[in-house]
DNA sequence: GCTCGTATGATTGTCAACAATCAGCGCGGC
DNA sequence: GCCGCGCTGATTGTTGACAATCATACGAGC
């Protein structure tokens, strides 16, 4: 990222922060499924830690809406219905929108060099048929793009929103993309980029969102188009 | 809200869910000053629980961005630069607009008339000419605005940038806007809405967000205009 | 046979004590 | 006089134990 021999402080983080990316991590490759409850002391257990800890990592992912919680009962993964779908991609297409506007008036060509490397991942995910790497390469180009914006607030929102991705793509695992579209669409966005042309960028990653909600062919109605006004 | 007479699951909260809203409420309000540390075994005292849920809040708090984490230092109240001014607005852009988009498709009379309540609210703060209870209509109003979109989401998002919108006002409190055009700046919103007019809107609602950074008097080059192509 | 009341085990919520780390201060050495 | 060292008080991090609440199963009563 900055320049190398520079001396910056350590990032260090607190032992909630490490756990609660555990949990979101779990949850989102499926270990943690959809509406199971998380028994504290078991948990706990395998994290080595006691339930102290444990809990404050929870109230982070409860605070993010990963988790739901029902007081004296316990704390439970949510599990997304259709109408959850929608506004997880409806709350994705607002973001990375203006994570879009923000690239365009910022430094075009740095972004267009490190989405290039993310295109990379793509292919060589897509090269080998596997879901889960298919998954993982697409998550990490959209969390690239947003972060490309140099906004923390945008990035830190779609972090939350690309693990409910990863959720509902569980959840209604019918009819992924096909491996060629995939880096294609992807692609077509990094060259709208590099060629300056804003309105047709907006218009590609509406189109994108609007796909995706398609493939997991629910009742549509759900994005907009960019406005003729 | 709903029917009259509904049997509906009471929605009972957590302590932590307590204490972190009364949290954000004491930094909206400045009761917390930007920057200051807080001392855990000095508010477990004022909210009379023990350092164990207080601490859960606080980590609800280190998740929305409002509170900074230094390990084994404590919690800090966030501080916010002209840097973060921007990103605050470009984020509360990204979600209003896309908030204001799903209004438009959904139920527009019902939206009208909540919004119109509110506006009744901001005028009778304006002709009190109180800051704080301008502020705190003027929150209201983007709160409902967004509620209305039905996107739990998008709400969620927004009640922390508001929050960060206050510290804003706070930090740099230069040129209020005059109450009369705080009133007229939201009519013409709810007139767009009532209207149908929705690249109007979308344009409008981008201005208001542009004139609130310009209000702060900081270095533009903030917000980009709705596309032309 | 169904419903209500009760007892039991398990889980969550809370707390106070202990361990680890940090900021501030004084002292000794160069 | 200045730098480095160690000590001390205070704060944070963690833990295990206790209290409160919930889910389940069992049995009495109608």
């Amino acid at each position: 990222m900055n320049g190398q021999g520079e001396l910056e402080p350590v990032a260090r983080q607190s032992t909630a922060e490490i756990i609660a990316e555990q949990l979101r991590s779990a949850i989102m490759y499926g270990s943690l499924e959809a509406g199971a409850q998380l028994g504290e002391a078991d948990l706990a257990a395998r994290f080595g830690v006691s339930r102290g800890p444990l809990r404050e990592a929870m109230q982070r992912l409860v605070q993010e809406g990963l988790l739901r919680a029902e007081p004296h009962r316990g704390l439970f993964v949510i599990s997304l219905e259709a109408e959850d779908v929608r506004d997880v991609y409806n709350a994705r297409l607002a973001i990375e929108r203006m994570a879009c506007q923000l690239i365009m008036e910022g430094d075009r060509s740095a972004a267009v060099a490190e989405l290039t490397a993310a295109m990379e991942g793509l292919k060589v995910a897509a090269k080998s048929r596997d879901r889960i790497a298919m998954s993982d390469a697409d998550q990490e180009f959209h969390e690239t793009l947003v972060r490309l914006s140099g906004n923390s607030r945008l990035e830190r929102m779609a972090h939350t929103l690309l693990v409910e991705t990863r959720l509902c793509l569980d959840a209604l695992q019918k009819r992924y993309p096909a491996p060629h579209d995939l880096v294609a669409e992807h692609r077509i966005l990094v060259e709208a980029i590099a060629a300056g042309d804003t309105g047709g960028l907006l218009l590609l990653i509406e189109k994108h969102m609007a796909d995706a909600v398609l493939r997991l062919n629910l009742p549509q109605s759900t994005v907009p188009e960019s406005e003729p006004a």
